[in-house]
DNA sequence: GGGAAACATTGATCCATGTCAAATATAAAT
DNA sequence: ATTTATATTTGACATGGATCAATGTTTCCC
């Protein structure tokens, strides 16, 4: 499972027991689906590379983007004790997971206490990243804070991976970024200039690299 | 743990074995600390009646709310491996919490695996909640929708404790509220007249009650 | 019960973001 | 390469929410 899920660094030590039954390695292309919204739920993902959109159908027009996933963060543990997912995975861009079976990770914890107890860990840090996500974006309206904020908690959630903390390859259309943050693209448009024209970011293509982190950082605080 | 901990169902099964020696009832008085930012993290808390606010201290004036927890919710379980909790958790109104050592938990966890198996259960849960939490309010913008988004996604995490899907007693100060969703009280006060005055809620002192939850979730859908 | 403090509502004006429209840049197709 | 489609940026104007100021209401303390 390390040399898969290298960046689920919280069950490393699961490796020897687990290994190949536990989990799956898939290869999702750009915009491939991992799941649909509202279909029986059975496994559970953790993401290896690349980025997933989570996704909800926002009835009669467009989606609605709901939440984004980084190498090292699970997808679909929220809804363990639901039926059914209650939301749509998508690559964005060319990435990869490991897919573990809800049932077999059940049933192997009850025999190997260390795989349950490395779970644990797994989630309450999960919980922790959701939290840090929730208080990125909540009580924030300004459009400036708003992408400072998305910035810097997107660039942080990838530095775990990539190594890299001031720079990511972000393979979302502005729209996107506009919709998750609940801005019109002409507003998102806008800012992202004023943040290059103000040598804040440097934009190139899908490659944002973070100039001034502090200023970023006192803009996203308010 | 069951007669304290009512709301924390998935715990339940863990009563004979566990008993007091793994939780403490706590009582907490309107206002009171459950525990400070970065200070030692000891202990997880569930949260048996009442509500709590988090809050992080926004560098030189005010503090900042960054979530609410109601009864049958967890605090604190997102900072498992931290070392020090990275908020505040102050009771709204009297309430009562049950005090989860992390250590003991951990120990009686790895002799009882049921415990575990009932604590990812919980956590999972709450990851649940979460999302559902963080749905609420991402890509909303107008005050209208946050409003809405905010009423239903109270009363939503209030009913299964008090059983009430319709009106919940919220001891919080307008303030509080606009603070949280990211309005100016006099915005949130104009939305909340404007609600009142359409028929869509009504307000007596601290008790809300929605009337017309059907066009509510219309408007907190956009 | 009276007075002060804290909290909440309402009105008037200003500014940031939404909206509509057009131009430019980028990607895809032939 | 050229055309076509799609995505992004920029401009002009309208609007919703912020801000400032005033008034009304509740809570608390003596």
């Amino acid at each position: 499972m390390n040399s898969v899920c290298q960046p689920v660094t919280a069950l490393n030590q699961s490796i020897d027991l687990a290994d190949s039954y536990l989990h799956r390695r898939i290869v999702a292309k750009n915009s491939e689906v991992l799941f649909q919204q509202s279909t029986p739920l059975t496994d559970m993902y953790a993401v290896s590379s690349g980025i997933f959109k989570l996704c909800q159908q926002n009835d009669g027009d467009d989606e609605n983007i709901i939440g984004l996933r980084f190498p090292g963060e699970l997808i679909g543990e929220d809804a363990l004790y639901l039926k059914t997912y209650n939301y749509t995975a998508v690559a964005i861009g060319d990435s990869s997971v490991c897919k573990v079976s809800i049932e077999q990770m059940s049933a192997c914890g009850k025999l190997v206490p260390v795989i349950q107890q490395n779970f644990i860990e797994l989630l309450s840090r999960q919980s922790h990243v959701r939290q840090r996500n929730f208080q990125a974006y909540i009580g924030k309206k300004s459009a400036d804070s708003l992408l400072a904020a998305f910035l810097l908690n997107i660039i942080e959630r990838n530095a775990s991976y990539t190594g890299s903390d001031d720079s990511i390859h972000l393979p979302l259309s502005r729209n996107e970024v506009a919709n998750f943050l609940g801005l019109r693209r002409e507003t998102l448009s806008r800012v992202f200039s004023k943040f290059q024209k103000e040598q804040l970011i440097q934009v190139d293509g899908k490659k944002i690299q973070l100039i001034e982190i502090d200023k970023l950082t006192k803009l996203a605080d308010f």
